[in-house]
DNA sequence: TGGTATTATTTTAAAATATACCAACACGCA
DNA sequence: TGCGTGTTGGTATATTTTAAAATAATACCA
C-alpha cells in the first residue's frame, strides 16, 4: 500500500497510525489515503490538490471529504496549516508539543518546518510587553531555500 | 468628510494622502473611502465587510472595487494583510520600513501591530542555520489582550 | 450476538474569499 | 487635441471553506 512512500515516510505513516490508535481515535482508510498524499509532498499542498489526487483512488471524494480529514489531523497536530498560502503540510515530529515555524521557498515551493524555542520565546517576551498572552503562533517566512540559492532558477 | 474619524486617525488619513502624493500615486476618492473604513476599525476587517460598508456610500462597489483598493494600499505598505484570518488592517506607521507582527485577541477581535526588530532578527538567524534567505515574514500571535484578561468575557 | 451510542462518511448545497477579463472613462502630458 | 496609462465599472468565475442532513460504519456493552 505504501509503495509510493520512501522508507522514512513509511515509518512516519506507521507512527501516525500508532499515534492515533494510542489516542483512541480512528486512522480510517480514507484518512490514511489523505495522510499518504500529504506525506508524498515536500511542498505544502492545497485542499483541492489533495482532492484531485484523492479522487484518483477514491471516486466519491468531495471537498468535505478532504477538509474533514484535514480537520482531524490538524486537531491531533499531525498536520499543520500554512496560513500564508492556504496549504497543508504533514508534521514530521508530532507527538511532542513543539513550536512551529515554516520556511517557504518561493522559488521551488519547498516548505521546511523548523521548531525554534528561541523564536517562540522571543515573540512571547515581546507580546508580554503589551501584556498580551499568546495562545498560538503563526510564524511563516518566505524566501529562498538553500537548494535554490545560486541556481539560475527564477 | 472625516467626521467619523478621531483626531489621531484624521492625522493618519492626511499622512496617507500626503504619502501617496509624494510617491506620485493617486489617492482617489474611492481609495480614500476604503482607507477611511479601514481606519475606523481597531480590529482587522475582511474584504467583504469593507464592501458592505463601502456600498452604503458607493452604490457601484463590487468585490473587485475593494480588492483593487486593497492591493493598492498593500503595495504601498499602508495596509497589512492578516493571513491567519484573511483580514486587513491599516498600518499606523507606514513610510518607515519596519518589521510587522500582529497580536490578535481572540476574545475581542482587537489587532495590535507591533514591530519588533528582535523577533524579526531571531527568526532570520534561525533561518540562516538552514541557509534559508528570508524575504518576507508573516508573524501573527493569537491570544488574549490586556483589556480582556481578568474580565469575565469568554 | 444483538442492541445502543458514537463516530465517520456521503451528498448536496452554500458561504466566504479572491481573481480574470474587457469596456469605458479620466487624467497627465506631448 | 490626441495618446498612453492608470482607474473604475461591470460581469463572471475561480478558489477556499463550511453547514446541514441523511446514511453507514464502528465501538462498546450486556
Ligand atoms: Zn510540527
Ligand atoms: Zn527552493
Ligand atoms: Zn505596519
Ligand atoms: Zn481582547
Amino acid at each position: 500500500m505504501n509503495q509510493t512512500l520512501s522508507e522514512s515516510k513509511e515509518l512516519l505513516f506507521n507512527k501516525a497510525k500508532d499515534f492515533c490508535e494510542d489516542k483512541g481515535v480512528r486512522f480510517t482508510p480514507l484518512r490514511a489515503k489523505v495522510y499518504q498524499i500529504l506525506l508524498q509532498e515536500d511542498a505544502s499542498i492545497g485542499a483541492y490538490d489533495i482532492l484531485d489526487k484523492l479522487k484518483l483512488i477514491e471516486d466519491s471524494a468531495k471537498p468535505p471529504t478532504v477538509y474533514r480529514a484535514l480537520d482531524f489531523f490538524l486537531e491531533l497536530g499531525l498536520v499543520h496549516k500554512v496560513e500564508s498560502t492556504n496549504t497543508f503540510k504533514a508534521c514530521h515530529h508530532f507527538g511532542c508539543s513543539h513550536p512551529v515555524q515554516f520556511l517557504i521557498c518561493d522559488t521551488c515551493g519547498d516548505v521546511k518546518e523548523i521548531s525554534s524555542e528561541g523564536v517562540k520565546e522571543t515573540l512571547e517576551r515581546q507580546a508580554l510587553q503589551s501584556n498580551f498572552k499568546i495562545m498560538t503562533q503563526t510564524i511563516e517566512a518566505h524566501g529562498i531555500c538553500n537548494q535554490c540559492q545560486g541556481t539560475g532558477i527564477s
